[in-house]
DNA sequence: CACATGTCAGATGCACTGAGATTG
DNA sequence: CCAATCTCAGTGAATCTGACATGT
């Protein structure tokens, strides 16, 4: 059924190759202490700002018990603030610290760096071909974000 | 740093755009009663054949005993067969099933539906940029295994 | 005897369900 | 009184560390 579009990528081949990336991305968590949640969050925090408990709960797809103990973890290490939300007194802003972010930076850079190294590897053809996909790629990605 | 060579591709840009893709990604295996690793080890014994404990522990980045444990689960319930190695009486080779197969397979259609869904919201300049980058995107992903 | 392979036993971190407190 | 937000208490599945049995 792949590629009965003459111009289309074969979304098999795109979604095997998205999955290899998934597949060796994910073992980057492993080596830090750091949970694949506890990251989730912290990269969630440093995007979007300031966030209600709830709100993490739906992004990050565990239950509201589980945020308040991971939350409560994290603010133990320093890496998140619990603030009281100025226009409702029920609810609880959580804020990512210098700490945090510094933490969700580091990754980012070490991740830059495995993909420069990558990118070193192949042609300039290659190369030159990634750098036209990429405006596509980053919207298929935020497409993605509302389809879940 | 970043795009200091004419033609190349911003790294920072296509990290984002994978680690986007790997968030999306990683809230399907929440949907099924199938754990990460449950669906890495099935992955990976699909994709490289019959496997030691020892290989699976190498690649799945957990330690032995917690893969004795995840493979009597999953013989438990069907999915891998152990049996004996030829060559070494101490080793055990763990094998797929066709039920564990099946499981796979259908994970891997399920996320080429999306993908097909995706790309049929893009214009077919995008559709094609992406099929251009496609070859060196797949090499890039097995570059990156050798890496870890 | 040293090493490799796999298993067993106890301890721990993480998330879930269900109940409760506070505010809107 | 009902709904929303967060917290508390108890339970369970998954992994880890350390010890052990077996085969090379």
């Amino acid at each position: 059924m792949a590629g009965h579009r003459a111009l289309d990528f074969d979304a098999d081949e795109l979604a095997s190759a998205i999955e290899e990336f998934t597949r060796n991305n994910i073992r980057l968590p492993a080596r830090d202490k750091y949970s694949f949640t506890t990251l989730s969050v912290l990269h969630t925090l440093t995007r979007k700002g300031p966030m209600r408990l709830t709100a993490l709960t739906a992004t990050e797809q565990i239950t509201q018990p589980a945020v308040t103990q991971l939350v409560t973890r994290l603010e133990g290490e320093g890496l998140v603030e619990r603030h009281p939300a100025p226009e409702d007194r029920r609810a609880v802003l959580v804020r990512v610290t210098d700490a945090g972010a510094r933490i969700i930076n580091g990754r980012r850079q070490e991740r830059v760096r495995r993909f420069t190294e990558l990118a070193d590897q192949l042609t300039p053809e290659e190369r030159h071909s990634i750098a036209a996909a990429l405006p596509a790629l980053t919207r298929m990605a935020a497409l993605m974000d509302g389809q879940v």
